[in-house]
DNA sequence: CAGAATGATTAGTTGTGATTGAACATGATT
DNA sequence: AATCATGTTCAATCACAACTAATCATTCTG
């Protein structure tokens, strides 16, 4: 993949906002450039003061305390597995076009697709307020949010009424992670959320589940939806033969995605 | 194929719109011309100003630096006569207790009441996603949002379709800024803006104007709402004696927001 | 036909990726 | 505490591919 200088800045400027600190081995994932590219690059937005320099890769140039604890979302949860969900991210965004229309269903995979987004132009659709703020300050993508409360906690928007910008929208592709995902279908833990997320599943063709392969041996409560109604799974390749053969029955397309490329299996419809 | 000079040039601006950057390649098969003929063009456009020229293609020419400029809301507007909004913003805000529901539109003035309702705790709906931003980060108000496409230039967020959110919320008060303010009523320069406030002001009680003294003599185009729907005016000690006749005229109550404290004036209802 | 614009060719420039050895941090050992 | 060992990060270098600019032949336009 040859990415022109102008993007890889607005990718590694769109992720450096994000953390407190990036290094260069995430952003080579993230681009799919070598080291020696992202160091220059690097060395490119410091001296023009875009951010700071630091051993292993870079920072923000703002002070570290500017954002409160509300203002990082998702806290506590977003330095898990972050380079797993970070190829599982670059591969879902990999399969759009520019110009697609797609739904982003909040949660702390699906925020990582932002960065691969931020060279995009897409029309995205979200429930989640902080891929929505991010994508408005690091991307042309035009933004579509659904109307609501924001619930702090999950960073999401929900509403108790039936929202017309959520049911006239309509998507080639809904984009969502998942709390756990075995025969029984897609496992969520929030029956609210639920709610939420069956209402925007009805509005895609296709519905790709972006889960780390841990997922595969979580359960929940409840059952969101069928494994039938979902398209296609991307994971990484901590997945097991036996997973790999349960998404297969059920004639789900898995993708197995693994910093620096992309591997594919299974096959379907 | 064979375009003319003029006709290429239309294509390529329009391509570099609508990316962050465009390849020397891309618009080769765009347009179907040679490489060198599209280099050719590219510097013309480029001495021209009409684009820059980046190595590998070209990009358009108004973000020197994306992320600095659109994270911060209303750049360009926000410096004027930040004080008199302040004190105005400071009034609508004491207005309000805590636990009422209000509604604030978008716009450079109300966007300063996001300071005062700091230590707050209202229900509290909102079409703009800056203040929904700023209010979420650093404060513990409740927010709700209108649902739709976030428009950049506005930082406001509308939608084509009756939004359920925005229908069943109700406020006991609604606080807007104003383009001009003058016999006729309120005045707004933007149609599609019109019709969303429209649709706002009519899901609460009274509706409370905040305008600092210039925006009286400004005249706009169209005009939003008469004088006579106005419950309250906040405006600074600028306004002339005519001009708060004429607000008195119209039974709308006028208070007068100066730096450090407010002045009441007028009565009404 | 003249002048301009376009496409192809070539030579020169610049960005990119891999390799190498030096500088640096970390943790363990004495 | 000082030293050493290990692994990581960094800068310099080089080969290679991509991009650019200049030239010239050809085609289009008036």
């Amino acid at each position: 993949m040859t990415l022109h200088e102008k993007e890889r800045h607005r990718i590694i400027l769109s992720a450096v906002q994000d953390r407190p600190v990036v290094t260069v081995v995430d952003l080579c994932s993230l681009t799919g450039v070598s080291e020696a590219t992202i160091r220059r690059d690097i060395s490119t937005l410091h001296v023009q003061s875009k951010l700071r320099r630091v051993r292993g890769g870079a920072e923000a140039i703002n002070p570290p305390q500017v954002v409160g604890l509300a203002g990082r979302p998702f806290a506590v949860n977003e330095t898990l597995r972050t380079a797993e969900k970070q190829a599982i991210a670059r591969a879902a965004v990999d399969l759009c076009d520019d110009g697609d229309s797609i739904i982003i269903n909040g949660g702390t995979t699906t925020f990582q697709m932002v960065h691969p987004l931020s060279n995009r132009r897409l029309n995205i659709f979200t429930n989640s307020f902080p891929i929505a703020e991010h994508l408005l300050k690091h991307s042309k993508n035009t933004i579509m949010l659904s109307g609501g409360t924001i619930y702090r906690e999950q960073n999401i928007i929900l509403s108790p009424f039936d929202n017309d910008v959520t049911r006239n929208f309509y998507a080639k592709r809904m984009f969502m992670g998942a709390q756990g995902l075995g025969p029984l279908g897609l496992m969520e833990a929030d029956p609210l959320l639920i709610q939420a997320e069956q209402k925007l599943i009805g509005q895609a063709d296709e519905l790709v589940i972006l889960a780390d392969s841990s997922k595969f041996a979580q359960r929940s409560s409840l059952v969101l939806c069928a494994l039938s109604r979902i398209s296609t799974v991307i994971t990484d390749n901590g997945i097991s033969d036996k997973e790999a053969a349960m998404l297969e029955a059920a004639d789900v397309k898995l993708i197995v995605a693994q910093a620096g490329g992309v591997r594919e299996e299974g096959a379907a419809s």
